[in-house]
DNA sequence: TCTGGGGTCCTAGGACCC
DNA sequence: TCTGGGGTCCTAGGACCC
């Protein structure tokens, strides 16, 4: 039986901002994106009281809570923050899976017992953090993952908790389906239909019924209501799939040239991004948001793989003129898939070999004074670094893919 | 003054081939 | 007349997560 241990960080960003101001400890307040049509990223405890909800607009937010403090956000401070907790995990197991910025997994079944045990580890961890970062923690562990992320879940904020295996069923039986990690808001309606409400209910439902309504989610529901799930801490990162950018546009356009302009941009963030990791693709796929918030994507297959950005905008060009718009634009997406490593490989075009020297020096110098120091006509534009989400990945690609 | 952005995984249906 | 059946590739969209 494993120990799996679940570090999640309290309202992350809201609590750097108020560990690096002091004006804000205490108060409601939330870390937002750059532009006008943000949303909540983070909300301090104190706005959550109110109301105040990631992913809430402004306007939202303001209405739960007048005198809410805003602020946009500044990635630096939260991935420097990430990197060195890293760090500090390493020194109870090496078994660590960066799972998000401000989540990581550790599996610390051979390590625990050096440390006096599992509520001694996150009690240390904990304390760790808060001496090195002035920031809260919530330690949850259990024998899995799903077990360790509901322990967290269960007891933030500030929170250690260890769910051992002979408590599981007590704790799972009461507990409404929709607290489970990776069960939503469409899964949790299309339980309760069945008549299934609890974990409990859900553990002693049948899985013939379960695997017949949901497919094969079906025979992992029934297993999470056992109290299943994976136990695997993947410390090692993961290959990535797909690589994309997208972005709501500070005003709707309707001109073929205004999307045009915004799809550049997208495809340069995006094949920038690829020539970093040395990754090309063979899929790509043109996201597009309506006024009306209808939102619906379109994909092509290439004929080789690419990153280059002229070629993702040739193609993303070409989608997006063979759709009739039916309405303003709000946002647009540009994302690669069916990604190849593109190590050793050699061009057979002089042409091609060119612009890859142009691109490699254009990112060396991006690298080094900033992200658009050097860029093309189309991107001069203010095209200003959105905040980053909570769900960005420190490591990035993988070097190797 | 509405409603961000980065992902992963799964399903369903059509095209096409043998 | 009464229409196989599998497998693969491709596209679109949905659910879920942070």
């Amino acid at each position: 039986m494993k120990i799996i241990l679940l570090v999640d960080m309290d309202a992350f960003f809201a609590s750097v901002e108020q560990r690096s101001n002091p004006a804000l400890r205490g108060k409601p307040m939330a870390v937002i994106g750059s532009g006008h049509r943000t949303v909540i990223t983070t909300a301090s405890y104190e706005a959550r009281a109110y109301g105040v909800r990631t992913g809430m607009n402004v306007y939202e937010a303001r209405k739960q809570c007048p005198h809410l403090i805003l602020v946009v956000g500044n990635n630096d401070k939260y991935t420097s923050t990430c990197s060195v907790l890293e760090g500090v995990y390493r020194v109870y197991t090496p078994i660590v899976e960066i799972y998000s910025i401000d989540e990581a997994f550790l599996d610390i079944t051979e390590s625990a017992h050096l440390f006096g045990g599992p509520l001694a580890v996150g009690a240390r961890i904990k304390e760790d953090i808060r001496r090195m970062f002035g920031i809260n923690a919530t330690v949850g562990m259990g024998p899995n993952k799903l077990i360790a992320k509901l322990a967290s879940d269960l007891d933030k904020p500030d929170g250690l908790r260890w769910i051992s295996p002979d408590e599981i069923q007590d704790v799972l039986d009461p507990l409404p389906v929709k607290e489970l990690w990776g069960i939503g808001k469409r899964t949790t309606e299309r339980l309760e239909t069945l008549g299934i409400r609890t974990c409990g209910d859900l553990g002693r439902a049948p899985v013939s019924m379960l695997r017949n309504k949901f497919g094969i989610l079906g025979e992992r529901l029934k297993a999470m209501g056992m109290g299943l799930g994976p136990s695997e801490v993947h410390a090692e990162e993961e290959e990535v799939k797909s690589v994309g950018h997208s972005r709501t546009l500070s005003e709707d356009v309707t001109t073929l040239q205004e999307i045009g302009q915004a799809l550049f941009q997208l495809s340069e963030k995006v094949g920038s991004r690829m020539r970093k990791y040395a990754v090309t693709g063979k899929t790509i796929s043109v996201v597009i948001r309506y006024k009306s918030f209808e939102t619906f994507s379109k994909q092509s297959r290439l004929g080789m793989p690419t990153n280059d950005t002229h070629v993702i905008y040739r193609n993303a060009m070409s989608i997006i003129t063979a759709i009739r718009l039916r309405e303003p634009v709000r946002l647009l997406g540009v994302s690669l898939s069916d990604l190849h490593d593109d190590g050793e490989q050699i061009s057979i075009f002089e042409e091609h070999r060119r612009r890859q020297r142009l691109f490699t020096a254009m990112d060396g110098i991006n690298d080094r004074y900033g992200n658009a120091t050097l860029t093309w006509g189309p991107c001069v534009r203010k095209s200003s670094d959105s905040v980053i989400s909570p769900a960005w990945r420190p490591g990035g690609i993988r070097k190797s893919l």
